[in-house]
DNA sequence: TTTAAATAACTGACCGGTCAGTTACTAAAT
DNA sequence: ATTTAGTAACTGACCGGTCAGTTATTTAAA
């Protein structure tokens, strides 16, 4: 699609072996999300990046090696990060629900953490340990939060009864959604407001799961 | 996985011009599923498909010619149907919705249907007008109609004022989510009740639409 | 001068697609 | 009924292009 991006000086033969990796991981997972593995060349990674074939192998000992960078650098300290982040002080459990959909979506907005979902879903068969990797360190630890918040709220007699695992999955399915949607479907959807989408989504599900006065 | 699924006859050589295409399309589908277009070889689809791979060719003139018969073959007809089946009567907006989820579920439960979400959200970025095809055909046709029957409840004042098109998708979602999921990840996730899940879906949702007695 | 990042030409395995030959089936002729 | 000529489904070895990975060489930097 695009050309390489990196910076603008058209010195080739230049050395910056402290740099390289990044941009490769940065123009390799940008194809992936768009073509999947398998359609990915390593000569379009090695374009992208403004290196050529050879050089990648400096720095990756194959391309399974660079899917693998591109799925799991950065992303323990940024799931850590965004954990850190989305678990809110002592507000009531309907604020605390808000903010953390609030800040998931803002600290992953731009982040790998973003497209990952949907390369995920779409290489499962062909990597399963990468897989299982991505389940229980990213999947499983956002929806135990999210879990426990839900259970908090239930046995503060604020949020109706049902299973706070299952509806920990569905009050994420719509954010996870949107994601796997944003680099799958979306340029042949219709169009949609984000905002609102999120905004509908949080005021019908906690609605839903609020025990109002009279109700249950 | 599997060896080929043809019947248990060991007769090679048997002629059966009529039932080759299904089968072939069978074998591909659930293939395609579980690697993805591009890591899937013509031998792996000849093979489970009980014949040879220049047999292929006969029924189809290549790859890609299988993967359109794939996700276009009986779509039409199984979306007219389910179109159909899931538009019912005159119940009240909580009832029809209630149906027409549990309906859709049904009517597309061991269909093709069912896979074809999550091969096409894959493969998009390589089948531009297949895609277009099935946002067209499938997503948005089911879409419009659950658009019509939320701005139907809310007309009558039995759902609160919303976004009818974005509250279509966010009923969607889970639906959608839970049939990607079921052919990617769930493998690796922690099982889960696929019944409690529609239903707490559905009670949430709709307890969050519905316009009771003082609120709003 | 030495080191190592970077390259471009190269290799070989792989795989989509082809085709000459094989076998199952049909039916006309005996 | 039996033979056999004709047809078409089917096979699998093969071909040619593609592409991940290697190597010989060049050049920037230390």
């Amino acid at each position: 699609m695009s050309q390489h991006n990196t910076p603008a000086t058209e010195l080739r033969w230049q050395r910056r072996k402290e740099s390289r990796p990044g941009e490769i991981i940065e123009a390799a997972f940008e194809l992936f999300a768009e073509r999947g593995f398998s359609a990915t060349r390593m000569d379009e990674i090695a374009h992208k990046a403004g290196i050529s074939k050879g050089s990648l192998y400096n720095y990756f000992t194959s391309k399974e090696a660079i899917f693998e960078a591109v799925v799991t650098e950065d992303i323990i300290p940024t799931i850590d990060q965004v954990e850190q982040e989305i678990v809110s002080a002592d507000e009531n459990p309907e604020e605390t629900i808000r903010n953390m959909i609030h800040r998931l979506m803002t600290y992953t907005q731009g982040t790998r953490l973003e497209i990952i979902p949907k390369l995920i879903v779409s290489e499962s068969g062909n990597f399963p340990d990468l897989t299982t990797f991505f389940v229980h360190q990213v999947i499983k630890r956002t929806r135990n939060i999210i879990t426990t918040v839900i259970q908090n709220g239930i046995e503060l007699g604020e949020f109706i009864d049902c299973d706070p695992e299952i509806t920990a999955r569905l009050l994420l399915a719509p954010v996870i959604q949107d994601q796997i949607w944003s680099y799958s479907l979306k340029p042949f959807d219709d169009k949609y407001d984000a905002e609102l989408y999120l905004e509908t989504h949080l005021n019908i599900f906690l609605h839903g799961i609020k025990r109002s006065a009279q109700n249950d």
